[in-house]
DNA sequence: TGTGCTGTACTATCTACATATTACAGTGGT
DNA sequence: ACCACTGTAATATGTAGATAGTACAGCACA
């Protein structure tokens, strides 16, 4: 299946359905013109409400992922892969600015932010590309 | 004052008396045996509940950042100033390395989380420290 | 043209959290 | 011993957010 609920994950089950056809989008897994499962049929897999989809979707069109075509069901747009890619960097940058943020707020020299930074990042192990 | 309270903040009355808490303890504003404010006297300088701040006095005391001494009031714990210092630095620690793994399931290498990360941390003016 | 699909809007409910109210229990100082 | 201060526990209220229930409106296709 497309998509896969985790109830216990302390993310809106709305967000976590938005967040996945985001992904699928930068990874091409839905490309342009491709529909998306409709609400209810989509609500019935994950034994979930209509509703709950639909608010999914009414954030996707929101930031112009998906458009209606009525009486046929969402599709992806031309424009969302470019999109969905530019987003999810300008998410981890946002991130990072609110980080440094708050280190700046706990005078933490910037120094001691980027060697924390390093030495997270020299830990952390990839799932997906090389560096 | 010691304490000053946002209300449109977006964070918590509670979770804001007790960082800027541990703000000044750190910054030696607050030092071992010092005596907090006592709960209803704070609460009526921000003109809120008591039990507001006695909610916030408990984080910190789970946090052994304050201790009770019966009768008269809370004061700063010796470990307090190592605790306070090494926890801005944990937290700074946990919310980089939350972005690393939300930059790794989006598929971002590690060359790329490094670019954005160096480059935000050039456009970030720190308030306190030099670098 | 009518039936079954599509999305959508409005409202209600459920839950989690912050905050307020109230009452209680212990200690210091007179 | 008593009074005024300290913290603390239990409970109620208010509020924001997520989710569910119901009803509505438009299009495709036979």
């Amino acid at each position: 299946m497309l998509i896969n609920i985790n109830p216990t994950n302390g993310l809106a089950v709305y967000d976590q359905i938005a967040r996945q056809i985001k992904f699928a989008v930068a990874n091409r897994v839905l490309r342009p013109g491709d529909l998306v499962p409709s609400v209810r049929e989509l609500a019935k897999n994950l034994a979930i409400n209509p509703n709950t989809v639909a608010r999914a979707y009414r954030e996707l069109q929101a930031e112009q992922i998906i458009q209606t075509v009525r009486g046929t069901g969402l599709e992806i747009t031309v424009a969302a892969p470019e999109i969905c890619r530019n987003a999810r960097q300008e998410l981890i940058r946002l991130r990072l600015r609110e980080v440094l943020e708050e280190a700046g707020r706990s005078q933490l020299s910037r120094t001691q932010v980027k060697q924390l930074f390093d030495k997270e990042l020299s830990q952390y192990d990839e799932t997906g590309n090389a560096s």
